[in-house]
DNA sequence: TGTTCGATATTGACAGTGTCTATATTGACA
DNA sequence: TGTCAATATAGACACTGTCAATATCGAACA
């Protein structure tokens, strides 16, 4: 596919998308401008307009891809976890939280709602398609609970991506428990999983 | 204390202030540029730098200013919740909550770690003020918890904090409780409030 | 084969930004 | 009155996103 020496570049949406995550896991969402981008591909600064709209499209189409990563993330854990088991609910926290560590500055994009369309459909389908396999393992973990499974899965989707946010944010210390010595998150999630009794 | 017609103008660290709170609250934190606040505050570009050395430390400001006044609102909600009940950790909540909705630009700026000194000592101290007024409710709620008490804190604060963020981000819809007619945050407040039993 | 045309890339411009430097103004104090 | 530190200004620089005008290419069609 690619046309390495002439004028059309054959492959450069691809290419623009690889370049502009390698540049936000390195410095962050202010690192990914459209002119550092078209820097990086070795194209001129406007040539990114014919691919992403603007850099809204661009920083969208990245955040989309993510959630979509999480999802597939959350999926194969769950084919190595036994069903009806409490873990599996578990297994959602695990992965955000993984994910979040690992890719700071992608998971942070995810929650920009001033770079990112947030009404954009796919974008949207993305998240949902998480949030319908959470709801589906709180229903099989706790098929008759008191509260009801939105308050459930939202609760936990809050205090998930709370706990995340917060230690990303530089403003909260790691914390670990001085009586288990697990990290703080795991003592967080045992508690917070006793609700489901 | 105001010098209308010098060249000296005065007043102006708290006119700069009072300008870039409001252009925050009108058009978030990308509004809030140092030139913006300069015109808004009718001096040349470059005067600012002689308060706040740069937009880092203006925003920093803001911020430290944000969590002393969250501080003030749980302490005035306190003052009318009775000792002794478990009411007074849901005010930590509640006056978060509010905070947040009311104020969303404000309150998104609290946690750009990009954006502001997030070692600032200042700044630092006013947050853990509302973090060690928050572990006293707790204390005061369930003085024999089985799980610690900063387990509880952070989980609490996590999970408010990563509603409110959600929701503001835009990709979060209301979604309230169909059962209950209550916002979400109500149930899950009701419902991370059994771990305390 | 030659031509047209849509897709793609380039160049240049514009208004905006943060921040730096050099300069000017001012009020207070010696 | 003169000096000096605090404060304000003006100008410059290197960035940014986005727009308009132009150039190039490849493929489809005559």
């Amino acid at each position: 596919m690619a046309k390495p020496n002439s004028f059309h570049h054959g492959d450069l949406k691809r290419v623009l998308f690889d370049v502009a995550v390698s540049l936000l896991d390195q410095h962050g969402v202010s690192g990914v401008t459209i002119r550092a981008v078209a820097r990086e591909a070795g194209v001129s600064h406007s040539a990114p307009v014919n691919h992403y709209k603007d850099r809204r499209a661009l920083l969208t189409a990245i955040a989309q891809a993510q959630f979509e990563i999480i999802l597939e993330d959350i999926e194969s854990a769950l084919l190595k976890t036994p069903t009806n088991q409490k873990d599996r609910v578990e297994v959602f926290a695990d992965a955000m939280i993984k994910f979040g560590f690992r890719y700071p500055h992608r998971y942070q994009l995810l929650w920009r709602g001033d770079l990112i369309d947030h009404e954009d459909p796919q974008l949207l389908s993305a998240m949902d398609k998480i949030y319908d396999q959470l709801c589906d393992e709180i229903d099989r973990a706790a098929p008759r609970a008191k509260v009801d499974r939105d308050t459930v899965a939202v609760a936990l989707w809050s205090m998930v991506h709370g706990y995340i946010d917060m230690r990303l944010s530089g403003m909260f210390a790691p914390l670990d428990d001085k009586e288990t010595g697990k990290p703080r998150h795991r003592a967080m999630l045992d508690l917070f999983l006793t609700v489901l009794k």
